[in-house]
DNA sequence: TCATAAGCGAGACGGTACGTCGTGTCTTACG
DNA sequence: CGTAAGACACGACGTACCGTCTCGCTTATGA
């Protein structure tokens, strides 16, 4: 059973970038949604925070690392666990978020997935702030629905965990299927949660 | 005069490929899984084929373009639905085809998806051969649940139809966690049938 | 004994560099007097001459290889031999023109010795473009010396037959003294022509 | 305070190096002789020397005017006067000097050549250092050969004194050709000496 | 039978981004 | 205060790739 109390989610935490290598993510970040991944050059990335391309290359071995580390550091916002006071009230706004996310970066992640992919250190990142992170806030979620008594403690798969984040960032980078909130919602209704209430039927 | 007899007419996708810009298309695939959609370049393709580049950009105005076609003739597959006898059966089945499917093709996938942002051409052909393809086989399988009487026909969902495939794809796509047997099964059970079947509790 | 007839000083071929190749030198050695060695940049050199940087290269592997290049094209000015009628008119006119042509290239020359003296292919390069023409010259010379009786045979040493252009050449490259007309006139007359004709003493 | 007994003042040159700053320079020496001049870095001197590079900036403006120094340095040496008993063997053994001093120092000459021209400081250093030095010497060897009636005065010419030390430094330093002991005494006695006793022919 | 063309290999080319490295300036922390 | 350590801006270097192009060579038809 999943302690929902005392699982420290920490999320502002996890890395720590001096001020100046935050300047150079935040300019590379907003390089990047303006242009794409590839359209995006280091050179622009330095001369536009009036730095030297070698104070770049200190931190960021290639040009894939240094958006990875400014998407991931883009992506990483407090995510506050909903607190919306019902299960189905929580993975809604789970679910907008997710959307919000990924809708945003989209093009950003399917560059990084590339890259991910080869570099397993990479990969490591990755999983540590996209996957462990939204793991922990459906921990929380699932927790407080069991301590309210909507749903049983069994319900909640180690596995399966992932079901609606996954699907809506399948639907946004793999299919090519826009999300609406009405498909937040029917995925919520019809899906998630006759999936988590099966027992109680 | 037209030859059309030397002229290979793939009749299913609708595709002319020459003999020669087969061979091409498949030195494409090849590398494109070997190394990835940037590692790959367009002259170790043409170093690959004994061609010359001139020979490939007569045929392909771009990279993009090139590893687009040799992805779409490299996925190109029969779909035969699954006719198990039960709806938990062919689902059972989907899962496992597309699991199958994806992780052969896991670097390709990630390559191309790359493009699919950028190129609107390359996602209609992604969306037709990828999605619509499983669209079709997926209200089969349903059609066929419901004239068996296993679940209602309202409770098949236009928009949902992609839940089981989407979240499999995410998982050997996105997500670095590997999906076994037992996924599969635990997704089709707790998850999907679950959600088909919502109304009969 | 050296034949003054038969040699052929050939000084005008020896190298064949292609109409792009010869713009691409003629183009780094008009920076080159403009800006010196280190302030000549590679990237300046291909955008004058309106080209890219792999053009360039592609036939010189380095910077140090291209200004040498660019330098004994350069320097490779039609050595016709002086022909005077004597063998002082000679010698004064070789003088003459070893000055006009170092003075003129000082800097470069100075900056192609250092990597001259770590290549050994640059190395043969020089000695084949600025020795061998120059002794073949100065054979010439003293071959029609000897014709007319001016000099005997003898005194035509293989070893020191270019102290004349090589003293200059030291006066300009490593002395800092400049090299006068008459600074000439007395090499010819008061070291040159006595070390020529000390036999006839 | 002013430390008057920490500073190793060369009266010779009038440099004054503390011996911290002679380290540099040896360091500089060292390395300038093994790499040449433009692949000695002012970070590979500062590491060996285990200084920080500020300190080496502090002492000296540029990587140029370290070079400078550290040569000039390297090639401060007492020039004795041959005093064999006659001009040839003077001349003869001058000329052994010159060859291997500027065998010695061939690979950092030419490095330092390149700045020559740039720097007017360093021509200046380099006359001073190099040539007045050995014109003095020279002075001396003809002013005795003139007091044993060798040579008369007026063959002792005031622009042609450095043809014998000029030539073999053109010889080591320029051609590729190398000096033999045999080299000088032909140059000896085949150009300088009939050079010099031309009047009394 | 020969020529005119069309496809092809080979690969040079302009352009442009990458990642590296060196200079000379500067800051920080130590002794 | 001088120093070691090293980050930093600037900018050149040399490499690699894309997409275009020209050059000959082969082949395949049309007079």
């Amino acid at each position: 059973m999943v302690d929902a109390v005392s699982h420290n989610v920490d999320l502002a935490s996890g890395s720590t970038w001096s001020p100046r290598e935050v300047e150079l993510l935040e300019v590379t970040l907003q390089l990047l949604q303006e242009n794409g991944y590839d359209r995006l050059t280091v050179d622009a990335v330095a001369a536009t925070a009036r730095a030297s391309k070698a104070t770049v290359y200190r931190r960021w071995p290639s040009k894939a690392e240094l958006v990875l580390a400014a998407f991931t550091e883009g992506i990483r916002q407090v995510a506050v666990p909903p607190e919306t006071g019902t299960l189905r009230g929580d993975l809604l706004r789970l679910g907008e978020l997710v959307c919000q996310q990924t809708a945003q970066h989209a093009g950003t992640l399917r560059a990084v997935l590339v890259e991910v992919s080869r570099n397993p250190a990479l990969n490591e990142v990755m999983q540590h702030q996209f996957v462990d992170q939204r793991k922990a806030l459906m921990n929380h979620i699932l927790g407080q629905a069991v301590d309210r008594g909507e749903i049983e403690a069994t319900a909640i798969d180690d596995d399966l965990w992932d079901v609606l984040p996954g699907y809506l960032i399948f639907r946004s980078l793999v299919s090519g299927r826009a999300v609406t909130p009405r498909t937040v919602a029917n995925l919520v209704d019809q899906v998630i949660l006759p999936g988590l209430t099966r027992g109680a039927r």
